[in-house]
Parts: structure tokens; C-alpha cells; sequence
DNA sequence: CAGTATCCCAGACGATACTG
DNA sequence: CAGTATCGTCTGGGATACTG
């Protein structure tokens, strides 16, 4: 038999980064943005409305605003008029990718229902 | 230049996947739980709330419950006097283990403050 | 030892209206 | 178009006390 995967880091060291991480990514919003976003897809903000049914555009412009901040995604504005703005991820942003990917993985090897 | 990390699956589809998966993992306290449990570790319930300063029994116990309801930890109770429960993490929970280690991989990126 | 029960609060989230 | 402002609701989580 083989032995469970061992974490190479030490819990408490883990713990309190993957903990850190994982805020950044709280909610119930912030990932499917950031779905939109992956592959270096640039999205404007009704884009992203359109896009993601059922969030309200406080949550969207709070969700991305807090991701900015995080550093997760990058805005641009277009000072003309009607305004325009768009939303890419920055390079950390992108980096998340293959953890959602391995994420997804652990999804579908969902045993059935217990 | 390389191209963006592209992911193989739709973000509607990944979407719906991921979502669903990080709902298990939502809260404050879950992945502390599971760190605590990795590598085929074993604990009993004081020994978890002793390894998590700062977590209440009602959260401990309410979170672990709903680990075990999402099947990603076994609870085993030994009925004797006093009592005796042990937790350790169910082979999908083990499972997890790549996934963060990835997800703490890509904390570990993030670019000095903006 | 391994929990439950109860009360309480802050913040997450939604709906709607308004604005540069 | 791309947001803010305001209000109301619901739930995650903390503190404390109690129990089989």
C-alpha cells in the first residue's frame, strides 16, 4: 500500500499562508471573475455582468475593486466618454490558474454520494 | 513571450466545479482543520482544539461535522467512559493534499506590496 | 472528554435608486 | 457605461454556560 501524500511544509507554517491565500479568494464571487479573466481574457465591467448571472453590480464593483487591491487583477480606465474600463488579471493572478486547475481535479474525484 | 496559462476547461463548466468544491473548503477554520490532519495523522477532538488556538468547541465541533457530512474526514467515537473520538481525513480528503500544496505554491509568488 | 444550547454581533450579500 | 448610496436581510462566527 502506499502511504498517504505528506505536505512538505510544517502545518503551522502552511496554515497560516494557504489561510492568507484563501482570503483573498473568499466569497462567493471572486472565482467566477477571475474565471472570466483566466487565459488573459480582458473583460469590461458589463461584460462581466453579463457574464456572471445573478450578481448585483455592488458586489462587482466591490468584488473587483478588492481584488485589485489584492493584487489579483488590474483596471484600466479609458478617460472618454461613455465611459470604458477593463479588467485583466495580473501576472499573480494568472498564476493561480493551476492551483484552481489541480482544485477542480480534487472536484471531480468526488467519490458518489456517501 | 509565453502565452498565458490557458485552462482546458470552460469557465462556465470550471466554474460551477470549483465553486461547488470551495464551498467545502469555505470558513475560516476548515483548511486548519485538514492541515492538522494530512499525511494520515490522526487526532482527537481536545487535540485538534489544542493544535487550533483561538477556535471555540462550537466551531470545532460544527466544522468538523460538516467535513464529515462533505466526506472529506472520518469521525470514529470509541464507546467508552470518558469518551473517545478520533478524526482522520477520508482518502477524497487526502486528496486535497496537491491542490493546496499548489494553492500554497502560488501564495508563496505573490509580488512584494503593490 | 467531547460535545450542545443560547445569545449576540459584524460583515456578507441582495435590491433598488441615483450619478458623472 | 461604470459605477455609488442606502437600506434591509441572513449567516458565520465569538462568548459563555451547560451536559452525557
Amino acid at each position: 500500500m502506499n502511504e498517504p501524500p505528506r505536505p512538505s511544509y510544517t502545518p503551522d507554517t502552511a496554515a497560516s499562508g494557504v489561510e492568507h491565500a484563501l482570503r483573498l479568494l473568499e466569497g462567493r464571487w471572486k472565482l467566477l471573475i477571475l474565471f472570466h479573466l483566466f487565459g488573459g481574457q480582458v473583460q469590461r465591467y458589463s461584460e462581466l455582468s453579463r457574464l456572471i448571472p445573478g450578481i448585483s453590480e455592488k458586489m462587482l464593483a466591490q468584488q473587483l475593486r478588492q481584488l485589485e487591491a489584492d493584487g489579483l487583477v488590474h483596471r484600466t480606465v479609458y478617460p472618454q466618454v461613455p465611459p470604458k474600463v477593463e479588467y485583466r488579471l495580473t501576472e499573480w493572478g494568472q498564476a493561480l490558474c493551476p492551483a484552481l486547475d489541480a482544485l477542480l481535479g480534487w472536484a471531480e474525484q468526488r467519490p458518489l454520494a456517501a
